[in-house]
DNA sequence: CATATTTTGTGAAATATTTCACTAAACAAT
DNA sequence: ATTGTTTAGTGAAATATTTCACAAAATATG
């Protein structure tokens, strides 16, 4: 299984491809894009190769070819329907998003436990959580956002599991036992903002 | 220079002896903290001992002094200040977020370029991007938090920068250019969201 | 008190990841 | 055509990370 920071430079070399295209770059060498992401040009073509992507040599490689292979490897060539459960402070924040459409991923629906937050009518639909089994089963999501606090956090997987949901990305700060027909990503923000600061300390002290 | 997903690790042995902590555990083996954090023993003792840190064979190590070398290896024994530049969805579900209080990391700023977003009443207040700069050499802020749109978060980074901010957590969805006097870690969630959906399309591919 | 058991701490071994370095293809220049 | 230059592709080497496995310490047991 090819591990997870291979497929995150996958995901740069495509965000940084857009970006040469949007320029009007049409062609790209290893090293063009190995600036671009901070990363080394063999690292760039051992990357590739791994997938069976290859170039021309001394041509290097056609910039929109590459984006479709990319996005093809990183499964992006069809929309992808997610849903959110808690509807608070960063389940809100999602809904209002617009960025995540023009990466082909649209957030569909979202579900809370507290009637307050009820609003069928709004652009992303907020239900009781009553009804996520069937929206999920009815609609065929295959992602789900968790934005409820830590305590509620393992059951609302429980229940998207048991729905059918084949990806989890959990901002609730624990960690949740799932089994592995499932896949949990976690952004954990106190644990990021934790290891800034275990870095900005790193550094100072290298300084001195 | 210590890798990132071993001070990830080093976090996440915390929160759970914080979970243990709270049922009452007063001391703990390596193959428990192991287990609560889904890494094997012996890469939790071999963390540990990276850092110096010790138990007893046979008596295992004792949960409240665990914990408060571990913060301490974090940088988590003062509180930390940080300010975000954007009240927009993301930066304002920080804001009020209570989270981060627990953790020893308060906001207590937050910048925008909207003069509508003024608000220096709030419970945060929210200042014009022109008050950044003092703000920060003002107060000695550490920490700053990118939640402006990718346009702007190169230009809000240099100013960052330039005012003395020595670590950056960025929602942008861009890389940014920093210099090596500053960390930046970079939270993507398109990102993640891609990460996620390949890594479903991974397990479905090995099911057949 | 002696013996058995448990669990740490850590070199060594095994894996995984990244970088090196060179071959060969593609193209340009003459 | 010949020669030179550039750059992909890739085994091999170098590094980094994780796991193994076992000696030594601490504690329990009889
Ligand atoms: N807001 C942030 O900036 C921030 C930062 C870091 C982490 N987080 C984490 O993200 C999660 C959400 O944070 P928030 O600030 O949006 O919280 P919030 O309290 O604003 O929102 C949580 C929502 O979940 C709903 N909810 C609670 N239990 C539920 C259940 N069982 N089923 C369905 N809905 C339920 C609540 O009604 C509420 O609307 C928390 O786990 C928090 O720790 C948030
Ligand atoms: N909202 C989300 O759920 C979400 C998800 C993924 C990524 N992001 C990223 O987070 C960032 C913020 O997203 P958002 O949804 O909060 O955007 P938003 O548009 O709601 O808020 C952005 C805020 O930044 C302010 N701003 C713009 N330029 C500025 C400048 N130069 N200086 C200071 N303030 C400035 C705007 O006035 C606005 O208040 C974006 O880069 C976005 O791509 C957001």
């Amino acid at each position: 299984m090819i591990g997870r920071n291979c497929i995150v430079r996958l995901s740069r070399y495509k965000n940084a491809l857009y970006q040469f295209k949007k320029l009007g770059v049409v062609k790209i060498f290893s090293d063009n894009l190995a600036e671009a992401v901070n990363v080394t040009a063999s690292q760039v073509r051992k990357d590739f190769s791994i997938f069976g992507i290859s170039g021309n040599k001394r041509g290097g490689y056609q910039v929109e070819v590459l984006i479709e292979q990319l996005k093809d490897i990183l499964g992006k060539n069809e929309v992808q329907k997610a849903v959110i459960v808690g509807a608070g402070n960063i389940g809100r924040a999602l809904m209002n998003y617009t960025g995540f459409e023009k990466e082909g991923i649209t957030i569909v629906a979202a579900f809370d436990i507290d009637p307050h937050k009820f609003n069928e009518q709004a652009n992303v639909p907020i239900f009781g959580i009553d009804k996520l089994n069937s929206f999920i089963s009815n609609n065929k999501i295959t992602i789900g956002i968790i934005a409820v606090p830590a305590v509620a956090a393992q059951q609302v997987l429980d229940l998207m599991e048991h729905a059918g949901v084949k990806g989890v990305l959990n901002f609730a700060p624990i960690s949740l036992r799932a089994n592995n027909n499932i896949v949990v990503n976690n952004i954990n923000l106190e644990l990021e903002l934790e290891n800034l600061i275990y870095y900005i300390n790193a550094s100072a002290r290298t300084k001195e």
